[in-house]
RNA sequence: GGCGGGGUAGCCAAGUGGUAAGGCAGGGCUCUGCAAAAGCUCCAUUCGUCGGUUCGAUUCCGUCCCCCGCCUCCA
């Protein structure tokens, strides 16, 4: 069974072949956070698509280099950096390791390597040069290095692979009177931007004097250092296409021989946005959310996690509360059914093949995981008719869990099932001495108690169970 | 204005040229001391609009309406 995915290059749902030869080995770059403060749940619903990317190669046993980069040089980062007290390694240092706790929390795989910028700044230069020689890149009078989409496009590179571009009819609005450089042309970008009084003490030193790398170049110079020239997989939410990815090809394209059919990437994938109750989420608005501000609400990050991978990555998602409790009940019904399985199961279990096959056809189809969903909750039910009328075995039992553990490692929602505190464990025990006496009063009494600190009791016929509400 | 993505039950969300998955919420029943959990069951004659093609369209074509994203340092 093949994998096929939306390949933005091509716009249309291809099958994805590797280029190692062996097709086992497969690079990946996820364009990663710029570090200048808590990332938002739109943010991280990027990186739970590019996670989901990243577990399902493993799954599929590919031999994945997952590379993501910290961007910790830029505007915002070097403004705030300046109005404060600290350094731009204190102040990025911060953000960066927010970030991966809440990546982290989230169940995102760690990735193979995690360049930051501003350690890459000599290959940064040595790209940037590279560029300069070949002709597609100038110096400015204002010191700055830009890159000329016209020298580029006249030694046959294409410009606009991602999106289909017409500078003509393209509306220039504020955000280009903001950037006021030297630029030849309106569309070329910044290579390397000379150092200005306002920057402060960020500055490297480099051929075309002091200063710093534009927005684009760092991924391109981390990528190609970490992954080579060429390589399988690059990801990152839509809004990157144009004009940072499409930057990224034209900086790579320009600077490396490419033959025939070769690219920079071969696979393209972009993740759609997060909206919030219907709207893009802005400060102003006050539906802006940071994981942060949504576990203090109570939340988990595994039903943030879970609502993400409800829906198609290629599909505009609208985050709502009303879809987060749903969440909460649809893990519940996992959680349970797994946990019953876990009180049978006994010995090592086989992962059922057609279960899994059924799930991986799913995922296979440009990760349909709403279809994988569906398997997941029809083999649930499958699973707790068997524990209603008993005729689980302790192998079953086992084999079912060796089944959730192999898509759960797609999934990575994690199950962590918090301890019992012995108090809790003892109004338990005592509720249940009270039922053994026929008291329903004072057993229903601590039940009430139990629920109003947060634990819920079942009885089975095996005797009570307590879990968290 | 240009480019792109959408409109499927109360909500979220799949899907197919042959008569609508799954999750959440809700109703009923079984089980239970009562619950909870679970099971069974009900819940869109209908897939934004209007036309067309077809034996048959939600699925293909065209029209229109609406929503959303990008258009130069935002995931």
């Amino acid at each position: 069974m093949g994998l096929k995915i939306f390949n933005t290059l091509e716009r249309e749902v291809v099958e994805f072949v590797p280029l190692d030869p062996a097709g086992k080995k497969v690079g990946m770059y996820c364009c990663g956070p710029t570090v200048y403060d808590f990332a938002h749940i739109g943010n991280f619903r990027t990186f739970v698509f590019t996670d989901l990317v990243r577990r399902y190669l493993d799954f599929k046993e590919f031999d994945v280099t997952h590379v993501m980069n910290i961007t910790d040089v830029e505007d915002k980062i070097i403004r705030t950096v300046r109005e404060s007290d600290t350094s731009l390694k204190e102040f990025t240092r911060r953000f960066e390791k927010a970030f991966l706790e809440d990546m982290d929390a989230l169940g995102c795989k760690a990735p193979t390597k995690k360049p930051r910028a501003t350690e890459y700044i000599g290959p940064i230069i040595k790209l940037i040069k590279k560029l300069v020689d070949r002709g597609v890149a100038y110096q400015a009078s204002d010191g700055s290095v830009y890159f000329s989409i016209e020298k580029y496009r006249g030694c046959g590179c294409h410009y606009g692979q991602l999106v289909n571009l017409n500078f003509g009819e393209m509306r220039t609005g504020e955000r280009v009177a903001d950037d006021e450089y030297e630029k030849e042309s309106l569309a070329d970008f910044a290579l390397w931007k000379a150092r200005v009084p306002e920057d402060g003490e960020v500055f490297w030193k480099s051929p075309w004097g002091e200063g710093r790398p534009g927005w684009h170049i760092e991924c391109s110079a981390m990528s190609t250092e970490l992954l080579g020239k060429s390589f399988d997989l690059h990801l990152g939410g839509e809004d990157l296409k144009f004009p940072h990815h499409e930057d990224e090809i034209a900086q790579s394209e320009g600077a490396f021989e490419y033959g025939d059919g070769e690219h920079f990437v071969k696979f393209w994938m972009h993740g759609s946005h997060l909206l919030v109750e219907g709207k893009k989420m802005q400060k102003r608005l006050g539906n802006f959310f940071t994981l942060r501000d949504l576990t203090s609400k109570g939340y988990q990050p595994r039903e943030i996690r879970y609502l993400m991978l409800s829906a198609h990555y290629r599909e505009q998602f609208n985050f709502t509360f009303d879809g987060l409790d749903g969440a909460r009940s649809a893990l519940g019904r996992l959680d349970d059914c797994l946990l019953k399985l876990g009180e049978t199961a006994a010995g090592e279990g086989t992962a059922d093949s057609d279960v899994i096959s059924a799930f991986e056809r799913e995922l296979d189809d440009d990760f349909n995981v709403a279809g994988a969903w569906r398997v997941v909750f029809d083999w649930i039910r499958d699973r707790n008719k068997e524990l209603a009328d008993e005729s689980v075995t302790a192998e079953s039992a086992a084999n079912a869990l060796a089944t959730w553990e192999k898509i759960n490692s797609v999934f990575g929602i994690e199950n962590v099932e918090a301890p019992v505190p012995p108090e809790i464990q003892s109004l338990a025990e005592e509720r249940q001495a009270a039922r053994k006496a026929k008291d329903f009063q004072r057993s229903d009494e601590i039940r009430d108690q139990l629920a109003a600190q947060g634990w819920v009791i079942e009885d089975t016929p095996k005797g009570p169970r307590v879990k968290k509400a």
